[in-house]
RNA sequence: GGGCGCGUAGCUCAGCGGUAGAGCAUCGCCUUCACACGGCGGUGGCCACAGGUUCAAUCCCUGUCGCGCCCA
């Protein structure tokens, strides 16, 4: 017996435990089914679910779910990364609070306490993602630092470079201070700070007393500057060209030079430029051939070692500027900034909003900083990969994405992939004593490389940095199925089917698993990509700590149960839309949970019951043939919605089914046959068994817990079997569309009174007749089949002809081809019931002159399709009757 | 500055050439024997604006305005 209110909370742990031991999640490598595959974006190993999260697992967990019961081998591979920086930082944090850091215990002993946190704390987010019902298939769970994965990495590292695609490179680097590594361009965002642009004068060498003005936004690195760039069509310049300037507070002398990179407009029209410091002065540097001096280290503090001082009174003091090394990069701005007021050489102060690179995890400015580097050529491997894209062996979903995608893929950049972290795939490079790498799988292999270079056996040192994490995330797809081995895994779940996440990682994860799939596997690594929307709060807003609009999703689990959550995702995932989630929705979803429990409940008390031997073509009741009819519409419905990832549509279908017909309709007209026995009973009782069945079915991918729960109360199948129960197909109703054509107009009747007897403000307690007039014998024989409904749900006393005078205190409707007549006695308001009429007629009327309208024009009837002619002549008709009959009742009541 | 997307009922969104839809909110009525996390009924919209294409435009095209995101 079903509990009077669903409790969640006591059933979902049980039921996951259910099918994980049952072994339901796990695919089934060595059955004949054809796979579907997923590949989990694999969350951070330091992380814990959030709405993101959420929304992502939902949708892959609906789609999983959903191919898994049509009868694929249906693998969704789980696993988590190694978060290199994330997880860095967070032992780095442990060892501070023991008053210690990484450098005193040593590389190794660090190590050591990282694999020993992971153990312990790490992938939380695993058993949290059970909590919302991820049919994940764990005993499958992969690591990117796992043995396999890592061999993986050391073998595609190795390939590409001795393929060329891997090199190291002396080049400008985005420099986080913070994390003293380098990090990927994408790692890095533009914000807005407010700060100034400093006109700075630089006296000409040749005694002149001229100067020339640059303007800039980062005077402490004029340090390092190795020229002044003009444009060479600013005349204000021209004579100038070539010259020298005296760098002030170094006394180097540096030449003007032109270069279109200058820009007139702005500023003073001159630039001075760094090329050590600065990506667009770098190229510069390059195109003019100076020298690039660094004057920042990797804790972007002052050094001079790479520079010289000269001593050029009034202009450049060598005792102030030796002063400055060591400062920190913002406190030698403010040194150098007044040292150049007191030189007088400080011309002006402007106010400025600078776009100010800083690293999205450290959340410090960057410094772009030369340095040598690991770089793979991502040109030569996005080539396959958009490629793959044009001709439709990837798609992304919704297409538009594939412009972003396109944009970025066409214009790559070299990735830098090498970072000074200690956590992370060690690069497996070598070096020998004069600077020689090496690069091989082991350090075996680099030795005896090495020693066949040298010609004896020498020492070598290995790579201190280690890789991008990103680096082995791209090669997720087939790491995870066991590759470089070929194992029967990666010949049957290589590619994956789809690929879901979100748009903002397109270019890290997505873009890098198609160049290494293409270049590795010589195919996609997955044939769609399912883009979401970012989770806001109710009102759209960002969900952020600091604004404190954060929903945990576990804690709408815990109030709500996983099923409403869910539902309310599947229902809010339209395509390219951002889903806006708050408490208030989840609650209003449970309600349809919630809704299902008491329908379920009601079947129960009636005694409703899974009959395996029934068969939809053996309804023979109007009722039974029509509910079979919908709940097959719905089923074609939800399938086609989920074949197209509208998540939106699956659950709108899904919703108005087992809501708007299946409870508002089938239930309330069941219930005299419920109520009474005999062959009629029977068949609607299989039948609500059979279509309650269809719906847990139907349902089960987005509503796992409360299907499962109710399947196994029903003895639809053995406990935590709907998992792997068939999903339904649409089947053949006989006679649906007789039995469609007596229900609508059964369900209309219904509408129609209740809606005039509301509109009288007649109480439902107070019962009237419904009479018909002018009625067909046909609506007369359907009325007299369903006189018990009639009587419940239009609140009737009695149904039948209209004979005889028309009643006193009557309200009428008009039904077809029939006039209703309601008679209320002294119930009727007839001022009321007379504008009520004529409100109806006048709607009649404007529907009449807006077909009238169309078909008065030649041009309407002579190029417009035949059947939308067709449909308004008809429309027309039905109009202009229903206005003659609605005059008579007018006319009645006059 | 370049690109993408979005402006439809109070709110959140479907619809995307042929009579404007849903959920929530709101307003009535109902403690009717599955469900008040409920039932029944209603109110509410120059489909951002201006042109154009078409027999017909919320839907297609162009422009304007407003909002969001991405890249410089």
């Amino acid at each position: 017996m079903l509990s009077k209110s669903h409790t969640p909370a006591e059933t979902e742990r049980d039921i996951y435990a259910g099918w994980e031991s049952a072994g339901s999640f796990s695919a089934r490598p060595d059955s004949n089914a054809q796979p579907f595959t997923i590949m989990i974006p694999p969350p951070n190993v330091t992380g814990t679910l959030h709405v993101g999260h959420a929304l992502t697992m939902t949708i892959q967990d609906t789609l999983i779910r959903y191919r898994r019961m049509t009868g694929r081998d249906a693998l969704w591979q789980p696993g988590t990364d190694h978060a290199g920086i994330a997880t860095q930082m967070v032992v780095e944090r442990l060892l501070a609070e023991e008053k210690t850091t990484r450098q005193e215990l040593g590389r190794d002993a660090f190590l050591e306490r990282v694999w020993q946190w992971k153990a312990q704390s790490g992938g939380a987010i695993t058993e949290q993602l059970r909590r919302i019902g991820a049919s994940l298939d764990w005993p499958r769970e992969r690591f990117t630092m796992d043995e396999g994965l890592s061999r993986a990495v050391r073998q595609v590292f190795v390939t590409l470079y001795k393929e060329g695609l891997i090199y190291r490179d002396r080049r400008l680097v985005n420099w986080d201070p913070k994390f003293q590594s380098a990090i990927s361009d994408l790692e890095v965002e533009s914000r807005e700070i407010n700060g100034f642009i400093w006109h700075l004068r630089y006296p000409l060498a040749d005694g002149s007393g001229r100067a020339i003005t640059v303007a800039t936004t980062r005077p402490e690195t004029m340090l390092g500057d190795t020229a002044v760039a003009v444009n060479p069509e600013d005349a204000r310049y021209t004579d100038m060209i070539g010259q020298e300037v005296i760098l002030p507070l170094t006394g180097r002398r540096v030449k003007i030079v032109a270069d279109a990179y200058s820009d007139p407009e702005k500023g003073t029209g001159a630039v001075k430029i760094t090329p050590a410091h600065d990506f667009n002065d770098f190229e510069v540097g390059r195109r003019h051939g100076l020298d690039m001096p660094s004057v920042l280290d990797r804790e972007a503090k002052i050094t001079l070692a790479e520079i010289t001082l000269h001593a050029v009174p009034g202009i450049a003091d060598p005792d102030f500027t030796r002063g400055l090394e060591g400062l920190d990069r913002f406190e030698a701005r403010k040194r150098i900034i007044a040292e150049l007021e007191r030189l007088e050489l400080l011309v002006d102060v402007v106010k400025h909003v600078n776009q100010v690179p800083h690293g999205d995890r450290s959340g410090v400015p960057i410094e772009p900083l030369l340095t040598v580097q690991w770089y793979c050529n991502a040109e030569a491997l996005a080539k396959p990969a958009i490629a793959a894209v044009e001709d439709g062996r990837m798609t992304f979903v919704p297409q538009q994405w594939e412009n972003t995608f396109f944009a970025w893929m066409r214009d790559i950049q070299p990735w830098c992939i090498s970072r000074q972290l200690w956590w992370g795939h060690r690069i497996p490079a070598w070096y020998g004593p004069d600077g020689h790498v090496f690069v091989e799988q082991t350090e075996e292999e680099a030795a005896a490389a090495a020693t066949a270079h040298y010609g004896k056996p020498t020492e070598i040192t290995r790579d201190e940095d280690v890789l991008d994490t990103w680096f082995s995330s791209a090669l997720w797809p087939f790491s995870t199925l066991g590759w470089p081995d070929q194992t029967p895994e990666l010949a049957k779940y290589y590619p994956g089917d789809v690929l879901v996440t979100g748009f903002d990682i397109i270019f890290f994860w997505v873009a890098r698993m198609m160049m290494m799939g293409m270049h590795f596997m010589g195919d996609v690594p997955f044939r769609h990509i399912y883009i979401h929307g970012l989770v806001r709060d109710e009102r759209g807003q960002k969900m952020s700590k600091s604004k404190g609009n954060v929903i945990d999703p576990l804690a709408m689990v815990d109030q709500y149960g996983a099923d409403a959550l869910r539902f309310a995702i599947t229902r809010l995932a339209g395509p390219g839309r951002d889903v806006k989630l708050g408490p208030a929705i989840v609650e209003t979803n449970r309600s349809f949970i919630t809704k299902l429990w008491n329908a379920a409940r009601f079947c129960e008390m009636n005694a409703i019951r899974p009959d395996p031997a029934f068969t939809p073509d053996q309804a023979t009741l109007p009722l039974t043939r029509w509910i079979l009819a919908q709940a097959s519409d719905a089923i074609t419905e939800a399938t086609a919605a989920l074949e197209a990832y509208r998540f939106d549509e699956y659950g709108t279908a899904c919703y108005r089914f087992v809501w708007n017909v299946f409870c508002d309709w089938f239930l309330e007209l069941a219930k005299p046959a419920l109520a009474s026995e005999g062959a009629e009973a029977e068949e609607v009782k299989r039948t609500a068994g059979h279509v309650l069945g269809l719906i847990l079915r139907l349902m089960h991918p987005s509503i796992p817990y409360v299907t499962e729960e109710l399947w196994a109360e029903f003895g639809y199948g053995e406990k935590c079997s709907l998992i792997t129960a068939e999903f339904p197909k649409p089947f053949e109703v006989p006679g649906a569309a007789e039995a469609r054509a007596e229900l609508d107009w059964l369900v209309r009747l219904i509408g129609e009174v209740r809606g005039v007897r509301s509109e009288m403000n007649v109480a439902p307690s107070v019962k009237a007749p419904v009479l018909l007039r002018d009625a067909s014998p046909e609506s007369l024989a359907r009325g007299a089949r369903w006189i018990e409904a009639i009587s419940r749900m239009a609140r009737a006393s009695e149904f039948g002809p209209l004979i005889g005078e028309m009643p006193k205190g009557a309200a009428q409707l008009v039904l077809d081809e029939a006039t209703i007549v309601i008679p209320l006695g002294g119930l009727i308001d007839f001022d009321a019931e007379r504008a009520r009429l004529q409100k109806e007629r006048a709607r009649v009327e404007k529907d009449a002159e807006a077909a009238a309208k169309k078909l008065g024009s030649a041009d309407f009837v002579a190029r417009a399709k035949p059947e939308v002619v067709e449909e308004n002549r008809d429309r027309l008709a039905t109009a202009q009757a229903e206005m003659a009959r609605l005059d008579a009742a007018l006319a009645r009541i006059a």
